[in-house]
DNA sequence: AACGCATCCAACCGCATCTTG
DNA sequence: GCAAGATGCGGTTGGATGCGT
């Protein structure tokens, strides 16, 4: 048995709202309040309109102090940041973004930031791609000069070359899978796909799904070392926090009792205090990757929004700033981890991803574990 | 001017969660 | 503890508008 609507359907006006329509909703809340009960207010003043779409409107737009696009440089970092962050929950990500509301900031992500946000990343990747070409074409020259091809020669055995209607061998274009990369970029997963390598958490109900059984799995047959970086985000104990619920103190305080009741090494404040760390460390690691796709980035730790706590073993960082740029792949012997905490982190969290040569994804994933497990000791 | 296509954004819809009796 | 209704959220839609030809 389905559920009774909230509203006589056929009654109920529906599209844009008239001036006349939100002048009477607008005087009505601002005089008497919502009355805690958004379905009957319609009907208390003869609006023929359904009790949420009164809601969706004061909220969106009659509400006082709503700020309407204009989006500053600032905002975007923080939309990007979050979003990278904790997905598309637009209500907490609005929260933070004093006169936004949540459609807004939704409309705005999927209408211009996002592409921003694709649009520097397909430009730096063609440009690598270009790049990559022209060292490709250098080998194959190279390679052909070497090359004593028949004129009848195999051409399947050698997929970088073909072989013309004359002797010569001449190079083929690279392999259409980057090609096809790009493509790709269009679709939410592929969206998601990249900004999990720009060093996101998401929080939607089939990453939940999946986070559950490689847990499952991770328990059963213990940690799989090929997949650090996976790991890191597991041991975040608010990966199961209900996708769709703002956090409270009260049904975080909730959470924790449902979930860590059998453990006594951890308090609740030592929960907030890991999870906060782990957000600050997930923010930084967003700002250096956000650096890196061109965007301006100033992730401050400290303030507001993401405050270290008293004990956390970020302390002494707080207020800092990581306005990140980086050189170079990280290796064991260059990388000095004591004292850069997060930035060693987002930075490890970036080439782990990035490194395409195994020594330098050996390296990475070495020195991710290792700060993993110096700054956030969930092991 | 007319047309087609792209973009934007207000509003709707369905579902999950919360509240209340 | 349960059921029903209310609320909140995020994904999606479709009309308005802008822009190029």
């Amino acid at each position: 048995m389905g559920r009774a609507p909230c509203c006589d359907k056929a009654n109920v006006k529906k599209g844009p709202w008239s001036p006349e329509e939100d002048a009477k909703l607008k005087a009505y809340i601002e005089q008497h309040g919502t009355g805690g009960n958004w379905i009957a207010l319609p009907q208390k003043i003869g609006l023929k309109r359904c009790g949420k779409s009164c809601r969706l409107r004061w909220l969106n737009y009659l509400r006082p102090n709503i700020k309407h696009g204009g989006f500053s440089e600032e905002e975007d970092n923080i939309i990007c940041s979050l979003y990278i962050s904790i997905g598309s929950r637009w209500s907490i990500i609005a929260a933070q973004l004093p006169g936004r509301t949540d459609n807004d900031i939704k409309n705005y992500w999927n209408t211009r930031l996002k592409k921003k946000l694709l649009g520097k990343q397909r430009k730096e990747h063609q440009a690598r791609k270009a790049n990559s070409l022209k060292q490709e074409m250098k080998k194959c020259i190279a390679n052909s000069s070497n090359l004593m091809l028949t004129a009848t020669g195999n051409t399947t055995q050698n997929p970088n070359y073909f072989t013309h209607d004359h002797e010569t061998p001449l190079p083929t274009m690279p392999s259409i899978y980057t090609i096809n990369q790009d493509l790709a970029l269009n679709d939410q997963s592929s969206i998601r796909k990249l900004l999990i390598k720009l060093g996101g958490r998401f929080s939607s109900n089939d990453h939940h799904h999946h986070h559950q059984q490689q847990q499952q799995q991770q328990q059963s047959h213990g940690l799989d070392r090929n997949s650090s970086y996976n790991n890191l985000h597991h041991q975040n104990p608010l990966d199961n926090f209900p996708s769709s619920t703002t956090s409270t103190a009260a049904n975080t305080q909730q959470f924790y009792d449902n979930n860590n009741n059998n453990n006594n090494n951890n308090s609740f404040s030592q929960f907030l205090m890991n999870t906060t760390d782990q957000y600050n460390l997930e923010m930084a690691a967003a700002s250096v990757q956000m650096s890196l796709q061109g965007i301006n980035s100033n992730f401050q730790m400290g303030y507001d929004m993401n405050p270290v706590p008293e004990g956390s073993c970020l302390e002494g960082l707080e207020g800092s700033s990581y306005n990140c740029s980086t050189s170079g792949p990280i290796s064991a012997e260059s990388t000095s981890w004591d004292g850069m905490g997060p930035l060693a982190y987002a930075q490890t969290v970036s080439e782990f991803d990035r490194c395409a040569q195994p020594d330098h994804m050996l390296q990475a994933d070495y020195a991710f574990e290792e700060l993993h497990s110096r700054y956030i000791g969930l092991h």
